[in-house]
Parts: structure tokens; C-alpha cells; sequence
DNA sequence: CCTGTTGTTTTACAGCTTTTTACAGTTGAG
DNA sequence: CTCAACTGTAAAAAGCTGTAAAACAACAGG
């Protein structure tokens, strides 16, 4: 899973780091919350954990940040020293998934972030993977539409795929550009629209079944269930 | 929500069945296991609560057995006196949703329960918001006006929204500027005013339907009952 | 070299959404 | 009452998106 980790501590930082990736994540840490909150739109991520100090805020106004645009809906969780009840309740209204208190356990923390997988529906990288009627064979790169094979080409099938894998979270076209073209961002230009208006056509993803790309105004494109 | 429990211990149930009922929950109390694997089926529950210790097995077992029936997907939230890492990874990686340590705290309890309906998806009554003839779709940020859709932009919605969920407050137009768009207030733009002309001529805001959104000279708006 | 093929990017333009401008009308301190 | 500051809103301008079509690029065979 990607995970992004919002921690001033740097010992700290760089244990949580092993740890998770020991299990298999990856991660980006960030120590300003500034730089988390640009870097999303750039660098999707599966979860966050946050701290609650930092040194350009607080977590909670990070979280409120976050989820404040676009649907924002990304699990949170915060792991910090504070344990006073007022203070895991509102990390926990603002939008956090769950609410840890340090010093971590290496292997509550594990299976805490497992549970939040498992309910986010996020997969562990499949070889086939499907939604509705359209199958992504990610070996062959080939892509099926109720058992029939479409055409689609590699630029295409790149688009398709990382829609797909990020459903339900906003891709900007700045992502899509960098992960998808690999270089610097050139936003002045229309290539990323195209190529999101030939996905829907050629996968016909239409509101009929059941899920849409959605566009989000000024932003991106997001893959939705309905 | 309705909410299965299952606990030995009758004061503490007592206490927490006291807590949930405040909280609009419905709660089903049970003391043994079987007597709640069988009734699961009979009476289906968004949310169990299990207890470590039971008369007739442990919570694990009973969570694995429920378990085993693949469509058997509801959250499950442990809480028990137990808290060993190993107790609360077993919980957690045979299903269960959440581990709280005993002894429990409300705030702490109805909040980490608010969570896991917002992850299922259970839909609170709280998200369609109602006004007079005014209805506001918040998860599929649609706007009905006497049953019928209305076409609102993204930032008349949000502008619609923050209006609606403070009544009888007052929003200044930093505040909305803010929150709406986001960051710097750039104080010398008319955009505001804009929306909110606009929310009142779609929403058809006038004295006639009971409210009406007044302006505060040289402060913001406010939307108010007549 | 040409020449069609195929994949990709840019151009063009119609249709939206949002912001700014313009100006008539309103408010409230003095 | 007077006037400067403020507000409502229509209308213009600016900005963004969907998509067809043209342009471009890479490449395999003549």
C-alpha cells in the first residue's frame, strides 16, 4: 500500500518507515504539512498517518485541510501522543479512520492499517483485475469489455490503469501526466483530457454500468462507483 | 444504527446499552455466543460489539464463526478487558474492525462507532438535509427544490451547503471565502456576493417559503427563519 | 527516399462554470 | 438629509472541459 506519513520526528519517522516497509508498503514521509498537502495531489496515496504536532500545524487541521476539497477520502490515521478522550474524539469526527497513541506497537499498527485495507477494498496488486464487465489483464495488457477484447492503446491502457486502481480517489492531471508521460508537468496542454474521453468511450464507462469517471472541476478525473 | 452486543457482564451492558440508546442506536444485548449466532440470522445488526470472555466461548471464535458465512461482512468492534498486542492483532486479523480496551469511555466509543458507519457506508438520516421544500443530497451533492432536481455548480452547492448547515449564523464573507475556495482571502472581489445571489435565485430563497438569507452590512450573510 | 499505418498530440470550437465589471439601488454615520 | 461605502444582479469576460478532426511522429515495406 502507499502510504504517506506526516511525522516531525525524524527517529521516529525513519522506524515507523522500516516497519512498514518490512510489511510491504511504501512510504513517502513528509515533516512539514505543507508539503504533505501539495504532494498529495502529485502522489496519491492509499493512507496517511499523521501526527499531531507538527511544526507548520496541527493534524487535526491537516485532516481538515484534506477532506475539506474534493472528496477527499483517503483512510487517515493518527498516531500521537496525546491520549486524552477529547482529543481522539474529535482527530475521529474530523475524518480520521482510527486513532492510535504512542508509543506504537510495531504489530497493532500493522494490523490496524490491514483492517483499514481491507474495508477501503483496497487490493494487493491482482494480475487480473476487474470492475463490472471490463477485465484488466495488467501481464498482457490487454483490456476486455464483457468478454470481448477492446483495442486500446498503451498511452490509453496507462490512463485506464490508473484510474482503476485509485477508484474512488481524484487523480489531477498533473499525477496522471507525471505518472503516466513520466516528465516534468506541462499543464498547458489538452492530452490528458483526450485521453480520459477515449477511455470512457472505448471502455464505455457510463452511469448504465455502474460506475463514471467523474471529472473534478479545475483538478482531475476520479473512477466512481454510483 | 442497530447495534448486537454481546457481553457477560450485565452491569457493564447495562451501562453501555444506556450510552448507545442516548446515541439514536437500537442495541440487541446478548449473553452467550450461540444465543447471538443464531439470531444474527433472524435479526440482521449493522454494528456487534463482542466481549473477549463468554459464558460459552470467546469473542475470537464467535467472530470467526460468523465469519465463515462469506456474506457475513458486518463491522465488528471488540472490547474487553484484554490488551496484550497479541490479543489485539488476533481480533483484529480474524475480522473485527476495531479493539477497545476496557474500561470503555463514551465519547471514545460512540465516536470510534461513528467511524465505522461512515466507512460502511451506512447511511446516516443526517444526509439528506432538509429546509421548507429544500432538500440537499449530501453524498451525491444534489439539490432538490419541491422534488425537483436542481442544477447547481459546485461552488453554489458548497456555498448552499455552509449557508444551510448554520442557520441563524452569521457568515462573513471571509469565512466563506475561505472555506469554500479554499485559502487566501482576496477580500476585493464581488465573487461572493455572486453565489450566494445566485444560491438564492435557484434554491428560490424568499420571505414566501419561511426563510430567507439576510444580509449583514459590511459582515456577510446569514440564512435565517422568518 | 516515398508511403501508408498506427499511435499520440495539438487544434478548434461548442458548451459549461466561475469571476469580474458595471451600475442602479441601499445603508447608515454624522 | 447627504454622501461615501456597500450590496444585488445582469451581463460580459475569462477560464475549463469534451470531443471531433487535423497534425505530427515513428516505423515498416516498397
Amino acid at each position: 500500500m502507499k502510504i504517506a506519513m506526516l511525522e516531525d520526528d525524524l527517529a521516529q519517522a525513519s522506524l515507523v518507515r522500516t516497519w512498514l516497509e518490512e510489511a510491504g508498503h511504501s512510504v513517502t514521509h513528509y515533516v512539514l504539512a505543507a508539503d504533505f498537502l501539495n504532494n498529495a495531489k502529485l502522489e496519491p496515496f492509499d493512507l496517511a498517518i499523521l501526527d499531531w504536532e507538527l511544526p507548520d500545524g496541527t493534524g487535526i487541521e491537516t485532516l481538515q485541510t484534506l477532506r475539506k476539497h474534493e472528496h477527499n477520502t483517503q483512510p487517515i490515521l493518527f498516531a500521537t501522543q496525546r491520549d486524552s478522550e477529547m482529543d481522539v474524539i474529535s482527530a475521529l469526527q474530523a475524518g480520521a479512520d482510527d486513532y492510535l497513541v504512542k508509543p506504537l506497537r510495531q504489530g497493532e499498527l500493522l494490523a490496524r492499517i490491514e483492517v483499514i485495507r481491507r474495508r477501503a477494498g483496497i487490493h494487493s496488486p491482482e494480475e487480473i483485475i476487474k470492475l463490472a464487465d471490463i477485465e484488466m489483464d495488467t501481464r498482457n495488457r490487454v483490456i476486455k469489455v464483457a468478454g470481448e477484447v477492446v483495442k486500446v492503446t498503451q498511452k490509453d491502457y496507462d490512463v485506464a490503469l490508473h484510474l482503476i486502481t485509485n477508484i474512488g480517489k481524484v487523480l489531477s492531471r498533473e499525477y496522471l501526466l507525471k505518472s503516466v508521460w513520466g516528465v516534468g508537468a506541462e499543464l498547458n496542454t489538452r492530452t490528458v483530457d483526450m485521453h480520459v474521453s477515449r477511455v470512457r468511450r472505448s471502455l464505455k464507462i457510463n452511469p448504465d454500468m455502474g460506475y463514471c469517471i467523474k471529472t473534478i472541476y479545475q483538478h482531475g478525473y476520479r473512477l466512481e462507483k454510483i
